[in-house]
DNA sequence: GATTTCCCACCTAGGTGGAAAGGT
DNA sequence: ACCTTTCCACCTAGGTGGGAAATC
């Protein structure tokens, strides 16, 4: 299955992913969410180049990172939203410094522990979560197996898709039946990434340095550009 | 009425203010709630040599920070915890430098614009309030009668008595008919201040360098000591 | 003279990539 | 070779009191 396809309609607003079971049998609360990539021209870029993105045993910050606008939530219910990393594939990369490319190095690795990461607001109601950009600022990306700080676990090297899950939050006493139909998954294909320890590709350091407030060296260009 | 005297029941566990009709008509779910001021040992000390806090056009911090811990709340209801500034008395007070001591100056001026600060994490559940310590570091103190920050706006060389208000936060339709049942205030007098644009007592000066992280100067004494 | 405003050096707190060292 | 770890100088971001200057 190409990654690649399939976040398109959700990022313009149309039905969830075929892996959700599709948008037929979902909650009136959760089929009409539309969510929208904040940065998206930003990260563009970096997709461009093939974005990398650190992982540290104490755990890193995503650059750029992942903040969405949402709306067609239902303002007075309460929905949790959260985020987990999938493997793109199960290949372990390495990168060509003289063909500055990526290069098939294997089979992935055994997969990092499945771990998700809850927007620390939630939960919350469809009016909060709509009011302004919902920003994933605390999470970080670690690749110690044995994290205890609830980070993200992922593999060096291997490639990810971040995906966000938008939850309704569902007090019937018989919820559990009706789990599948109260959330929608949504992923935006530019947001992939490779993991690294320590970046390869000198022009996505040199776009992290530009782009990154936190980073050494000025802004050379203009950011309502991005 | 002597503000003293007011507060001890509440920080107990006793039954709220009188000014708040006492306990006997209380919704159930804040009627055995009891709040703990935390660093209470510090706030004491500065008490003991006269509060003074700083106000600024942009607003300033309050130090100590007003945190406390709750107990007793109805772990599933939803609650609202807001706080406020009430004048002690209508008096202005003036600094005596060569006694070290303050002085009434007269009549307080035209009170403030009272204001009331909502806490950030408002509304929540009561097993969320009382799963830790409730800290209001974001609320700001304004001089500035205009204030368009949401500060709380108190007049300089006025004394002023914080007070804790938490709100039960009631669905029902007629609500408001029963609003007075819904809440319960509480205020600790040792948290009592003045308000200064600089500070007049060097005693206080010296506190405040000591036990806050932020001001210049290393800590010379045992902060367990606090 | 008393009080307020403004700016600043100095902190805390924590997010960066780089370089050197370590690991396999 | 290739990858990871550690430490660190250098940032952002923002909370302090001090002192000069301004205000009243």
């Amino acid at each position: 299955m190409d990654v690649t396809k399939l976040s398109q309609g959700c990022m313009l607003g149309l039905p969830c992913l075929p892996e959700d079971g599709g948008m037929y049998g979902k909650a009136p609360q959760v089929a009409g969410v539309r969510v929208q990539l904040e940065m998206h021209s930003l990260w563009q870029q970096f997709d461009q180049l093939g974005t990398e993105m650190i992982v540290t045993k104490a755990g890193r910050r995503m650059f750029p990172t992942f903040q969405v606008r949402i709306s067609g939530m239902d303002p007075a219910s309460e929905y949790v939203l959260l985020m987990d990393f999938i493997p793109v594939d199960d290949k372990r990369y390495r990168y060509a410094f003289h063909s500055s490319s990526w290069l098939v190095a294997g089979r992935g690795d055994t997969a990092a522990p499945g771990r998700v990461h809850f927007h620390p607001d939630s939960p919350a109601r469809g009016a909060q979560w709509m009011k302004q950009t919902v920003s994933f600022d605390r999470l970080k990306l670690t690749n110690n197996l044995l994290d205890d700080n609830g980070h993200m676990i992922l593999n060096s090297m291997h490639r990810y898709q971040p995906r966000l899950h938008v939850v309704l939050v569902d007090q019937r006493r018989d919820s559990q039946r009706y789990a599948h139909r109260n959330f929608c998954t949504f992923s935006f294909p530019e947001t992939r990434f490779i993991a690294v320890t320590a970046y390869q590709n000198h022009r996505i350091t040199q776009l992290k340095i530009a782009s990154n407030p936190f980073a050494k060296g000025f802004r050379t260009t203009n950011p309502d550009e991005w």
